[in-house]
DNA sequence: AGTAAGGCGGGCA
DNA sequence: GTGCCCGCCTTAC
């Protein structure tokens, strides 16, 4: 309650939040967490906050690729990242997305 | 307290 | 497809 301690901001919070909300099988962008979140503009701080703090096995950050299909970055790297995705039905192309808007779970 | 730099992106030319 | 700039958040000095 009043003495809580956050050891992370709130925003990081949120977004953890975010991507445990994302099923198997499918993915989201930056973007559309940030937009899910009230901050359209805040697609970089997203990506800094899950990057900043590596959530660990506990958050699938292995499921946010950026807005254009793209796989974007990985703690481990962006190879361990596809083959995460490849594994939970996820086709990646090339360091893309097959099928990107069709796997979108905060589509809006 | 304020300032400065960094980061797993996005959009545009 | 590549390169550049921007705006957002957190952390450190």
């Amino acid at each position: 309650m009043t003495n809580e301690k956050r050891k992370h901001s709130k925003f990081e919070q949120e977004v953890w939040e975010m991507l445990k909300k994302i099923p198997s099988g499918k993915v989201a962008s930056y973007l559309d967490i940030a937009k899910a979140m009230g901050r359209p503009l805040a697609s970089r701080a997203v990506g800094n906050a899950i990057g900043k703090n590596s959530f660990a096995p506990e958050i699938p950050c292995h499921r946010v690729v950026c807005s254009s299909g793209k796989i974007g970055g990985y703690a481990k790297g962006a190879s361990e990242k596809i083959q995460l995705l490849e594994k939970e039905g996820i086709k990646v192309k090339k360091g893309r997305i097959a099928d990107f808007e069709s796997k979108r779970h905060f589509l809006k």
